[in-house]
DNA sequence: ATGAATGCAAACTATTTGCACGCGC
DNA sequence: GCGCGTGCAAATAGTTTGCATTCAT
């Protein structure tokens, strides 16, 4: 946490009651939040911080790459603290984001894309589905 | 095409002239066109074609499977048929998805989702960075 | 003290929707 | 002829931005 804020004063940013409160709620939190979600949680801390904040902190934040950003097409886009390098199971019905503990971009994979000149900036796996709890709730309809 | 048009019929959907073209459209282009580009494409044919026709027949068309839906964060979405299954080399200069012939979703990954229990409803595997072309353009500055 | 960060509201972009009409089956 | 599909315009969702003010450094 106090990582994070150096962090940020490390790229020339100002460490604000507003960005503290932010990475708080994302540290406190093992998955990928939306934008409101986030808010609502800012404000439950400090009432009077604007959505307009949060998202520009996210943006800057992910920027720099404080925070992950996981775009589904269903809905707002959803952050999360960038936990160094992960993927994840995310589940359609609770949104939980399960890690998976393993990356596609290594072995045969990352060899064919290094020897076709393709310079890798970032890489992103993402598998959709069920989570076991709701594949049964799923499934009854 | 015709067996497009047939996937459509399947699927208890009717061939209107405006589906022909955004098939059309789609199957006369190599890479991922966004709402916009498809849009203007499909007038170029018949003028009087709306955007939300476009839209309501993407997303009618991402369902059943006919085209595949990519979402970047920056911008609109971007579809392209659903070459059988593919993941791509996305390049942040110049726009171009380059397929990679590969699928992560196999070997020991696959094994390790399976085996969590989780039920795989669909996998993204998207790598970004910069193609042979625009690294030279984009390393100058 | 200076410029970066904030809050507010308005603007904007991407997409969806309600409704009346038109057309494929 | 029935009902799905369409066009239009208005509505919505998500996010960004301009501006005056506040605050971290």
């Amino acid at each position: 946490m106090t990582g994070l804020l150096n962090e940020l004063s490390a790229h020339g940013y100002k460490i604000t009651p507003q960005r503290r409160i932010i990475l708080q709620v994302l540290s406190e939190s093992c998955r990928h939040l939306s934008v409101e979600e986030i808010g609502d949680k800012v404000k439950q801390i400090e009432p009077g911080i604007s959505v307009a904040t949060v998202y520009r902190n996210l943006n800057l934040l992910a920027e720099i790459g404080i925070v992950s950003r996981l775009d589904l097409h269903e809905g707002p886009a959803r952050y999360e603290l960038n936990q160094g390098h992960d993927h994840h199971l995310v589940c359609l019905g609770c949104g939980h984001a399960i890690k998976l503990g393993v990356c596609p971009m290594q072995g045969e994979i990352k060899k064919i894309i290094e020897e076709s000149g393709f310079e890798v900036n970032s890489h992103h796996f993402e598998v959709t589905g069920y989570c076991q709890e709701c594949q049964t709730r799923h499934r009854k309809p």
